[in-house]
DNA sequence: AGAATGACGCTGA
DNA sequence: TTCAGCGCCATTC
């Protein structure tokens, strides 16, 4: 059993996970609300940096997390994941356009 | 230790 | 609506 440590102590990474890994098939949500939710508002970019940790194949459905501007964070340094990704939100049936854009207003999932 | 970098977000033009 | 600029802060060099 992992002893009672402060949050800070804890691995950000698995925070991160802890929040993304109940986002349903289908829907949405951006690094901000992620970072929002694990106390740490203000922090998006930290979320963006977990999620890139994360070794692929991954039970971690991080596709699911995108930028509150509605679109696909492409970034060269991301080894093609980001097309990965945008496959992914196909399968799930969230139109994305080639610019790696989507109608976010509208698969936007806000936790009970 | 100091500077650069980045899977972000908000504001204003 | 699109674009540039700035604030943000852990990670990396």
């Amino acid at each position: 059993m992992r002893p009672a440590l402060p949050a800070a102590a804890v691995g950000f990474d698995q925070r991160v996970y802890a929040v993304v890994a109940p986002i349903p098939q289908g829907r949405l949500a951006t690094y901000g609300q992620v970072a929002d939710w694990i106390g740490a508002y203000g922090c998006a970019r930290q979320v963006g940096w977990s999620l890139r940790r994360l070794a692929l194949p991954s039970p971690v459905p991080w596709h699911r997390v995108v930028s509150a501007r509605g679109q696909i964070s492409m970034s060269l340094s991301r080894e093609g994941s980001d097309w990965i990704q945008r496959e992914l939100l196909i399968a799930e049936g969230i139109p994305v356009d080639g610019a790696g854009r989507l109608a976010l207003r509208s698969y936007l999932w806000v936790p009970q």
